[in-house]
DNA sequence: ACCATATTTGTACTATCGTACAAAAGATCA
DNA sequence: TGATCTTTTGTACGATAGTACAAATATGGT
């Protein structure tokens, strides 16, 4: 990668260690994983590339590091949004309560830097488009109790409504919320600028009411497959 | 990228450029473009790094020629498709005969080669994760004329939902779309195998199905904007 | 002020990257 | 068959990758 930013010359950072993070997360997460050098990554944090390799090791290990840094804050809040919801009487406001406890983590979780949130779902969405083997490990065993817990607790809102469709809907939830981040600008396009991708306030309650929505419509025919010959499965 | 395949004996490639772009494109599509070397993909291709130079002159041209292969197919077929589902009279099954008009040249378009549809398709969900700029021109001029022609039909079918919503949920579709691609095998993990996330034809079913309700649902309440002071904007 | 420790810098090594280019091999057709 | 053009191969070059490591510097307790 090529970027032209001078280096800086800057009030000493009182943290190497955490500019460093920073620099990784908002690189890692705009250009991907392969595209950031060690070097693009220390010259952003204003740092020597030895300096990464002092504190994190390896190039995998600060990525390691990120997530280590984000994933407990991010479910533990997650966690408590999903109790609450819980305990909400009326069964639709329910639902609509744990989709959001859901989505709003996504945006806001506990990072004190500003955007902290959105920039590291926006990495995990950049991550596991480049298939990354680093975090697949940690995203199967870090997010799928999450991701289990929600699905269940929809399920029991929506007792009607097949698992496996409240499975299929949660994921679109989760790829749209993914894109969203990762493409905020188109949505300003197509709507030829009477929506703004970047607001995050909007994106969430678009997202909140789509899902809704999706998640309470009747479930496919199951008896009637209504499979097409021409149809292939994905990847092979 | 180390990969552990052996040179293939193989029999004499009959259309060598054919067989370095069907590489590229699966490699491409499943490691992103800068975790694979043009080594790897002559490697898969059974060819020499210097073909791939002498047909496409640099990875940028022939990342751009996988894209000019397959967007005019693409697209003419969702045009069509499209013009038929307008033809619909039953609004409600209109609107469900345009987003499957969308969502099926997606899954199955004009590649002779199995499952050529998903495959270019994945390709796009990780160039746009990965911020590819050799890309972004393309998707913006090839693909936003596309979107909108999407956008004003559904409109048609959906007069009292605001133009933004649609666009908004439209959004949220390719997200869904695109993360079904990249991640399939989620979908087999959370449903604890009672579904199987790479059934394309399952998958457009579901999409179909969870997009119609997402669209027809109430638009949000425009005077009430409900911002909450935590939230920040996407991209800082 | 001194020392021990923690951090940062500068530099260098090896591997691999994209790509250029000349030579070899294959294909086409008079 | 021989001439010409197309395709493939082999190799090499400069740039940049990740990372190791010794020297330099900053820090904190006494």
């Amino acid at each position: 990668m090529v970027r032209k930013s001078a280096k800086v010359p800057s009030t000493r950072k009182p943290n190497m260690r955490e500019a460093i993070l920073a620099a990784a997360e908002e690189l890692f997460s705009t250009y991907g994983f392969n595209a950031v050098s060690v070097r693009d990554i220390a010259q952003a944090a204003g740092a020597n590339p030895g300096s990464v390799t002092y504190h994190f090791e390896t190039k995998d290990g600060l990525l390691l590091e990120i997530y280590r840094r984000h994933c407990g804050p991010m479910n533990l809040r997650r966690a408590e949004l999903l109790a609450a919801a819980k305990r909400v009487r009326d069964l639709q406001d329910r639902l609509e309560a744990i989709v959001r406890a859901y989505v709003l983590p996504a945006f806001t979780s506990g990072s004190d830097l500003a955007g902290g949130g959105t920039r590291f779902t926006r990495l995990r969405a950049v991550m596991s488009a480049e298939g990354n083997e680093v975090v697949r490990r940690i995203i199967a065993q870090t997010f799928d109790d999450t991701s289990h817990a929600f699905v269940d607790a929809i399920h029991e809102s929506l007792p009607h409504i097949p698992r496996t469709d409240i499975v299929w809907r949660s994921h679109f939830l989760l790829g749209a919320l993914y894109y969203t981040l990762v493409t905020p600008e188109r949505v300003s396009r197509l709507s030829r600028g009477s929506a703004d991708g970047t607001d995050a306030g909007r994106a969430i309650e678009e997202l909140v009411r789509a899902t809704v929505a999706s998640l309470q419509a009747e479930p496919l025919d199951q008896t009637a497959p209504a499979r097409r010959k021409d149809l292939v499965p994905i990847k092979s």
